[in-house]
DNA sequence: CCGGCTTTGTGAAAACATGCACGAGCGCCC
DNA sequence: GGGCGCTCGTGCATGTTTTCACAAAGCCGG
């Protein structure tokens, strides 16, 4: 077996944009384009060229000078990377309205994140179907997540439980968490959490609104736009 | 005039992390406490007291030495800086699942952005109820913007759709967007996008997952989760 | 086999963000 | 009213990310 051992830590920054580059390749290869360069990807992902190659290159030395990258072997080694080489079932907990249109939304299975489980603990829910599984107690939660080999957790109730429900599914096993409760949730070190928020996004928009709206106020050209 | 030019310019790391510290303080004031200091602001956002006082000085030098901040003065700081001394409502593109629980969801209006319009292109939504709204084609989304002063615009259809949708938003005179279709989209110079993707947050989780495991199995020690 | 054309891969510089450390200012208590 | 303890505000060092720019590498046509 070969030196997998220099392990390469891939920048942060590089490993949420390389999901990007696979949906655009992906798309890509569907309609038949064989070999793209960084340019063309970059215009594809809304970035420059520079920035694509030095990504890719943390990859290994895939594309070929002068002609550019097989869109094929990229996807591949970029699926490698990402771990998409297997599926990562992943268990919901909260079955409101978001649970539900999560469980319910074929994106998820689709790209290799099939949902494992359903957890709430609202009887009235507990039993029924959502999305084709059935909903479970939240105290069964660790036998749903060892029972599956799950390891991420979906957060879809209300902020209040959000760090009761992170510990659960810690005690439980899960190792990744995607919160979309509105509270920042503690976790033993280790443990991966990313958040989604609304109001938080809306409010950075309202931001770059607002101060549009004072610089017109001044007679000064606009403000370029937030990424 | 570049009087106001001297806006101060406060970084986009800050500019996202105020939204969470605004939702802090508020819950906090709500609860009765009046101050604050760094270090326990730091605590409920995870991050470190230093951070803290580095993006409140943007605002201005609104703590006092040995005190701390005010809770309430500085909700009231963050909240003027934001742009969120008035409301602004915003127009859902696309009423399926996703644009449906977004309407519905209280949280929305709650925060100071109400659903101002929402439209489709499918005959057989124009017209029903949503979340309280009546769906409207898209071919008059530009009337619905400009008669309720619209300026940002929440994408909620698939991707195919979703450039399409962005020029006509843009067309009828909104200048932020809010993307939730997995799809990088293009905008004119000056106009603010923010995207919410759901599968790249989960490959990114997937990255750190099979990090972990090739970790373990090369018996490292453990690899810090992201944040 | 060569020279021209293209595009990668990557050092080095620049820009940005974080974390540390400490002086300065404030409140409180004696 | 002076000293003490606390916590802000910020200069500076460190770390990370982006951007630049160019040599090296591959392809092609002759
Ligand atoms: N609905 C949206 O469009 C939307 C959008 C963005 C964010 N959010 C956030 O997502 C979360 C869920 O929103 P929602 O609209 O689905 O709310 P909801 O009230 O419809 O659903 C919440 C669900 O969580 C369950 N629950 C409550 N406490 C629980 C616990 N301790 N363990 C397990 N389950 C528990 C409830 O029984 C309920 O079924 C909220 O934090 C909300 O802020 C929702
Ligand atoms: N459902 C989820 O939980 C979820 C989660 C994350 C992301 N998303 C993304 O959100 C988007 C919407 O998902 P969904 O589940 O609501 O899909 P959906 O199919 O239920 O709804 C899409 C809606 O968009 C409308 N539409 C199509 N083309 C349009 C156009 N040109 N102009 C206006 N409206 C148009 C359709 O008529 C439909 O009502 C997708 O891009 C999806 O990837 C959905």
């Amino acid at each position: 077996m070969d030196g997998q051992r220099t392990r390469r830590r891939i920048p942060e920054a590089t490993v949420a944009r390389l999901p990007v580059y696979l949906r655009i390749l992906s798309e890509q290869f569907d309609d038949g384009v064989t070999n793209m360069s960084s340019e063309q990807l970059a215009d594809f992902a809304g970035l420059n060229a520079a920035k694509v190659r030095k990504d890719l290159s943390y990859l290994g030395s895939y594309g070929t000078r002068g002609v550019g990258y097989e869109v094929e072997y990229l996807v591949y080694q970029i699926r490698r990377e990402l771990g998409l080489t297997h599926d990562w079932p992943v268990v919901i907990v909260g079955a409101g309205n978001l649970g539900q249109a999560l469980a319910g939304y074929g994106g998820f299975g689709d790209r290799g994140f099939p949902v494992g489980g359903i957890v709430d603990v609202d009887e009235s829910k507990v039993g029924s179907l959502v999305g084709g599984v059935r909903v479970r107690h939240l105290d069964e939660v660790a036998q749903v997540v060892q029972s599956r080999g799950i390891s991420i957790g979906v957060i879809a109730t209300p902020g209040a439980a959000a760090q009761e429900v992170a510990d659960a599914l810690v005690a439980a096993g899960v190792t990744s968490l995607l919160n979309f409760a509105p509270t920042v949730i503690n976790v033993p070190h280790g443990i991966s959490v990313r958040k989604v928020d609304l109001a938080v996004e809306l409010q950075i928009l309202s931001y770059y609104e607002q101060r549009r709206a004072s610089a017109k106020a001044a007679t000064l050209h606009a403000v370029p736009g937030a990424r």
